[in-house]
DNA sequence: GCCAACGTTGGC
DNA sequence: GCCAACGTTGGC
């Protein structure tokens, strides 16, 4: 079992989101960068546990906790020409994108800011607080995961 | 809304 | 295969 943390924008699909889909949980649709596929397609496996993080909101941090409800399938919305992540490229046959499923699991009662994590030596080596990382995917090691909990309320 | 830091595209 | 131009991300 693996961690891994999750970059949404709350005002696009946040985490109230994700619980409004109740057990079925939803797909992580829309990811169109290969080193996130690539985790996604290969490394991300049911049962994992995810830092649900809002991006490009007034306190960026970690919201709350989601789980793997399924491994990775080809994302449906490349295939859409209608849909904003359509991808010509793409076809059935050769698939480009994945997308797991994914579902609520847990919501912080305050948010772990951006701004505190960076503050924490102990996390310096995360890529969420490295300069110019612009993953939206990215994992998360077993002790990491367990500071960042602690945190929590 | 600005802009730094990346990733991608496409001409050559 | 190089690299300039362009597009996107995301903090601030």
């Amino acid at each position: 079992m693996r961690y891994w943390l999750f970059k949404s924008e709350p005002d696009t699909f946040g985490i109230d989101d994700l619980k409004a889909r109740g057990k079925k949980g939803e797909p992580w649709d829309g990811v169109r960068n290969y080193q996130a596929r690539n985790m996604l397609r290969d490394d991300i496996k049911k049962g994992d546990l995810i830092f649900f993080y809002h991006s490009n909101t007034k306190v960026p941090g970690i919201v709350g906790i989601a789980e793997v409800i399924k491994n990775a399938f080809p994302d449906p919305t490349q295939f859409d020409p209608e849909a904003k992540y359509y991808d010509p490229k793409a076809s059935e046959d050769k698939p480009r994108w994945f997308c797991p499923q994914v579902r609520f699991k847990s919501k912080f009662k305050d948010t772990i800011s951006l701004e505190q994590l960076k503050a924490i030596p102990a996390l310096e080596d995360m890529a969420l607080v490295r300069k110019g990382n612009r993953l939206s995917v990215m994992p998360v090691t077993e002790q990491q995961w367990n500071f960042i909990l602690g945190l929590a309320n």
